[in-house]
DNA sequence: AATAATGTAATAAAAGTTGTTACATTAAAA
DNA sequence: TTTTAATGTAACAACTTTTATTACATTATT
């Protein structure tokens, strides 16, 4: 189930990136030769995390990326948050029998226990600063 | 990241109705029509629960599935171990610049947080049964 | 004016997921 | 013993998601 893509492990290199390089405007093409991947994905990314206020980005000559707030202040569910697309245990089938009993009902139940799992996930990750997780690297 | 695919859903979709038929050998075609997807997925994910000892199948005419116990004795972070794939934040980046500090450690301290957080899924899965679950219906 | 960055569209390529066909094997029932 | 009807599984097709790439308009500094 899970994200089977690197989006949250992406943002979070990104972001380390730049705690570490506190006042310093941050390339694309200079994050992405540390992650190892496009540019244009490392910008992309950077809107996802711009839209959640995590990043400022300036264009033109010497533009660049930087963290719009303390690495203190910014929380890893803000970062799932901003970068997470389904719920924690996957999917649900789209097109159950509701003529059965069971099918008819099943994706009501199972969107409260998905619901159940992502506040968990978010309690966990609200407890944990990208500080936290920087410093490791110090 | 969370999963994209509806393995979690399908499987529980699939256990919940052999609990509510007790002693009886549904076949994976009756399945796949309450869930509407092809009978192959259903039969497939029935050998992944098989695995994990969680149903018992019989082949040839008048077979079909049931639970291999009560549903009381099912978790559901059992049925979450027996389909999962990736962890719950996703995949990391695997080709990260080793000659850079953050770079070279950083699927390290990823690994770590991940791991936090599918032993907190895990925990709260534990908790839960399918019976839990199944009894919704009646 | 030249340079160098972002933002973004469009598209291609790769990977992952689901669907389908086919059939060997198995086991119950006739 | 033959017929019937199920699983198990391989092989492959179709679809969806994810990532990579190219291209370039826009922006802003030098």
């Amino acid at each position: 189930m899970q994200m089977s893509n690197t989006r949250f492990a992406t943002a979070i290199h990104i972001l380390t990136l730049l705690d570490h390089n506190p006042e310093v405007w941050l390339t694309s093409e200079w994050i992405a030769g540390s992650i190892n991947v496009n540019p244009v994905v490392v910008r992309k990314e950077l809107g996802a995390l711009q839209e959640a206020g995590l990043v400022i980005s300036r264009k033109g000559k010497e533009g660049g990326s930087m963290l719009a707030k303390s690495s203190v202040d910014i929380s890893l569910a803000s970062v799932y948050e901003a970068v997470r697309k389904t719920e924690v245990l996957g999917r649900k089938n789209q097109h159950t029998n509701p003529r059965c009993p069971i099918g008819k009902e099943i994706n009501v139940k199972l969107t409260d226990l998905f619901q159940e799992t992502d506040r968990l996930l978010n309690h966990l990750l609200t407890t944990k600063s990208l500080h936290d997780f920087s410093e490791q690297f110090r």
